[in-house]
RNA sequence: GGGGCCGUAGCUCAGUUGGGAGAGCGCAGCGUUCGCAAUGCUGAGGUCGAGGGUUCGAUCCCCUUCGGCUCCA
């Protein structure tokens, strides 16, 4: 039997049984931020468990798409070592929601495992809690289970928290033993040996557990199960290892044929491939993206880890993205998000693992450089910190590679390493005011910083309390106009004006709900009245609101031009310029930008109005309305619609009409991380001076070279191409120039004790043009010392050249070179057949350089043979 | 927001007490070979990312800046 077939009369079962479908959630939990990843079936109901939402069917069936990376239960060093752990796995599940009870879902999954699938009962073997008397008397009851099949376990085994507080209830698990010898089962073997499989984990929700410890009964209690899909097919199939299935054994065939080597030889890193790049495959098709950091960066260590044992295997470059393809035709007709992105997903794949190879090759250099290099025969801390750090190269992977080669890491040193750049972060974290630092001065009662500035931006308020430190005020108003920096927006600047002083607001910041005001004393001298006119700095807020408003047009436009995949990343609105960071994987194309700030700009030119309400979460989300990802909302949000084009849920301030923003222009475009870019614009009037600068350099080069902006790139092109014909030129003709002087000076040299002397100006604007001089009198003059000087701009610069049985016999022209330039006042030095001097020389040349030709005649008569 | 690293020929990269810019592949020309594959010789190709500074002298040291990688928050 096929996996699918199994797959679909698991559902088809319990659809008979009055289930209803239930599609499976995304891997991504959409409203849970305590997971990273979507890890049980349950996840999607939690809500209903919690008493939060009632559900839409009584009974409930469906496959979930789970993903688990950490934790006891599932370490990713595990994955592959063995027949049934995995990164990705599907969970079958049935739900009764305060409908049917323990009876009906023991009853049922003995008759699917027995009657329809006809396992063999005297494999089988059911477990419940100790103190579960009931599901103990239904499996001796409601099926036909041999009595002494059936067993007590505690808590540790058969009782089931959703955390430390809430939902709970005792479990039964069913057990199917895989060995090879039935006679030779015992119950000893349950939930101890691995020739025992646990199958399918029957939960009665029907507790909850308090934060003292105690249990009460829930009104309402739910039945909530989950079937390993992977294993259930594993033995349906007469397979001793999940691998061996037809849920795997495609991706392995396939890697098998990519590689070259076979499954059976070596079958652990064909184990982890197929695992993980399920895991890739699934998790991209619902959003997931390659990063460095969250889930992103989860999807990365995983990809980067299947990489590596592809590599081992002696896979081609990049290979996953070619496996992701095998696991959308195989599984593509349960879950149809991964053929409608099919191509996304292979592009994103590819990008990466193109991506991390570099990263490894270095990594690998690297590590083999350390390992080469080491005392002894571990690794420290440091370094292995800074192939991490610096290359990426995770500490997995350089554990691996130490123990292949015999070596061990120091990951106690790794972590102190770790820990320090951390504190190192934190500490370098943006300038906060420190509330705590200073004593407040209290000047009224009641409540603070009730926010009026979305309809105001000035307003007659009390001071609530101020405190002063480091020379400035920080003032707490009753009511405020003064919007605090949140939501990438910065906060606003004005005055705050009392009886004798005066406030210029520098920023406002929140603590907490109240907006405190950073504020300098320009007039006055001390606060004295609680009295206060406060006064928003309103063009810059307008500012503001034109670059938050156009922020969300761009959101909406980026994932028009790019795809779905673009998130928010970060964003910052501030009066000069917006700064956006998104999801991308490649540079966006200068076309791209063009589209993008065309769509934009079109929809300022619509000028339709903005619609701003304040509704509840839900039924906004349900509206469809865009909310930032780790961006923390109440229950009563503030969506922003922008015509039919954009909704976001947003707490900023923005302009009335869209074609209040003027005009929209991307100024910057760079990459901020791997699969992160950055983008900035600008609008209204700063737009329009980016333009008119540009415009203005633009015709300066216009009139500069004199020919019209279409053939400015040509001109361009050909001047440079002429400058660097002229510049070989001229090297050639300097280099062949200047010859017969050198020449003369060969034929007028001094001989001292058997070897030449030369000395003399000569003229040349060039070091490296003496320097070829040097060299042509070194070769003419066969054996000797050779000075060449060439005076500029009163900067003299001398180049000595000493032959090479000089050399042998203890000259060089380094040393002479420095004596000679430090007597002139200078410095100098060199190699021992050349070397150069140079210095600031107002005097007689030809009287230094006799002086120097005494100088080098006693030398060259001191040698001896 | 705070660190670390990289940028050298078309490509991949070497290049340490700072002293005359290199290798492999690719390209062009000329050979060997019936031809292909293969191979020999010769050659072209560089603002050492950009700009400043220190120095007699900077690819190398310092500062600024641009582009890319990576870790932490």
């Amino acid at each position: 039997m096929k996996a699918k077939e199994i797959r679909q009369q698991f559902i088809e079962f319990f659809q008979e049984k009055g289930h209803t479908f239930v599609r499976s959630a995304s891997l991504v939990p959409q409203d849970d931020p305590t997971l990273i990843f979507t890890n049980a079936g349950m996840n999607q109901f939690k809500p209903i468990f919690l008493g939060k939402k009632s559900p839409e069917h009584p009974r409930a069936v469906n496959s979930q798409k789970c993903i688990r990376v950490s934790g006891k239960h599932n370490d990713l060093e595990e994955v592959g070592q063995d027949a049934f752990h995995h990164t990705f796995f599907e969970m079958l599940g049935n739900w009764s929601f305060g409908d049917y009870q323990k009876s009906e879902a023991i009853q049922w999954a003995w008759e699917l495992f027995t009657e329809v699938w006809k396992l063999d009962k005297k494999r089988l073997w059911a477990t419940v809690y100790e103190d579960d008397d009931e599901a103990d008397e239904l499996w001796k009851t409601v099926t036909d289970i041999d009595p002494s099949r059936v067993l007590r376990y505690g808590k540790k085994d058969n009782f089931w928290e959703m955390g430390e507080t809430g939902p709970c209830g005792p479990c039964s698990e069913i057990h199917y033993y895989v060995g090879d010898d039935p006679s030779n089962q015992s119950s000893d073997g349950v939930n101890v040996s691995p020739d025992y499989w646990e199958l399918w984990n029957l939960v009665f929700i029907q507790n909850e557990c308090m934060s003292d410890g105690s249990l009460i009964d829930l009104p309402e209690t739910h039945v909530d199960t989950g079937a390993g899909f992977e294993r259930i097919t594993a033995i349906l199939q007469e397979k001793s290892s999940n691998y061996d299935t037809d849920l795997f054994h495609p991706i392995i065939s396939a890697a098998e044929n990519l590689s070259g080597s076979s499954y059976d030889d070596d079958p652990v890193p064909f184990r982890v491939i197929a695992d993980h790049i399920r895991m890739l495959t699934f998790s991209i098709a619902d959003g997931v993206l390659p990063s460095n950091d969250g889930r992103g960066y989860v999807a990365r260590r995983i990809l980067r880890r299947a990489a590596r044992f592809g590599r081992k295997l002696g896979m081609p470059d990049t290979f996953l993205h070619k496996l992701a393809g095998v696991v959308v035709d195989l599984m593509g007709d349960a879950y149809p998000e991964l053929v409608e992105r099919r191509s996304h997903l292979e592009k994103v794949i590819e990008a990466e693992e193109i991506k991390f190879n570099e990263t490894l090759d270095r990594g690998l250099d690297n590590f083999q450089k350390i390992a080469d290099s080491l005392d002894g025969k571990e690794i420290s801390g440091e370094a292995a910190f800074k192939l991490y750090d610096t290359y990426g190269f995770p500490l997995d992977l350089t554990e691996q590679m130490a123990q292949e080669q015999g070596l061990s890491v120091d990951t106690k040193g790794f972590e102190a390493a770790m820990e320090k750049q951390k504190e190192k972060a934190r500490s370098a974290g943006k300038f906060t005011i420190d509330t705590d630092a200073g004593e407040w001065v209290e000047l009224t009662k009641g409540e603070d910083s009730e926010f009026i500035g979305y309809d105001d931006t000035s307003s007659k308020s009390e001071i609530r309390r101020y405190q002063q430190v480091n020379g400035k005020y920080l003032i707490i108003l009753d009511k405020t106009p003064f919007y605090a920096e949140q939501g990438g927006q910065v906060g606003d600047t004005g005055f705050i004006s009392g009886k004798d002083f005066e406030l210029r607001v520098v920023d406002t910041v929140k603590d907490g709900e109240s907006h405190i005001h950073v504020t300098e004393m320009v007039e006055g001298e001390e606060v004295n009245s609680a009295k206060v006119t406060v006064e928003v700095e309103q063009i810059r807020r307008e500012a503001i609101g034109k670059n938050h408003t156009a922020t969300h047009l761009m959101h909406k436009a980026l994932k028009m031009v790019l795809g779905d995949h673009v998130q928010q990343a970060g964003s910052l609105v501030g009066p000069e310029h917006l700064r956006f960071d998104l999801t991308h994987y490649e540079k966006i194309t200068n076309e791209q930008i063009e589209q993008i700030e065309e769509i934009v700009n079109n929809r300022i030119m619509k000028n339709t109005p903005l619609d701003i309400t304040i509704k509840g979460f839900d039924e906004a989300r349900k509206e469809g309305a865009e909310a930032i990802f780790e961006e923390k909302y109440g229950d009563e949000v503030r969506m922003i619609t922008i015509g039919e084009f954009s909704k976001e849920l947003c707490g900023g301030s923005h302009v009335k009409r869209t074609g209040d923003i003027g005009f929209f222009k991307i100024t910057e475009e760079s990459s901020l991380s791997s699969g992160v870019r950055r983008i900035f614009a600008v609008t209204g009037t700063g737009a329009l001076c980016y333009v008119t600068e540009g415009f203005r350099q633009l015709i300066k080069l216009q009139q500069m070279l004199n020919v019209p902006v279409s053939e400015l790139e040509s001109r361009i092109n050909q001047l440079l191409e002429k400058n660097r014909d002229l510049e070989k030129k001229l090297r050639k003709r300097s280099a062949s120039g200047g010859a017969e002087k050198v020449t003369a000076i060969i034929n007028d040299t001094l001989e001292v004790n058997g070897r030449k002397l030369a000395i003399s100006d000569i003229e040349s604007d060039d070091i490296d043009h003496l320097k070829l001089l040097g060299d042509h009198l070194a070769s003419g003059l066969g054996s000797g010392i050779g000075v060449l000087a060439s005076i500029e701009d009163s900067k003299l610069t001398l180049v000595f050249v000493v032959t090479q049985d000089l050399i042998v016999a203890g000259v060089k022209a380094g040393d002479i070179a420095r004596e000679q330039g430090k007597k002139l006042g200078g410095g100098g030095g060199g190699q021992p057949h050349l070397a150069t001097a140079g210095l600031k020389f107002s005097g007689s040349v030809s009287k230094a350089l006799d002086d120097m030709k005494v100088d080098l005649t006693e030398l060259l008569e001191g040698i001896n043979e």
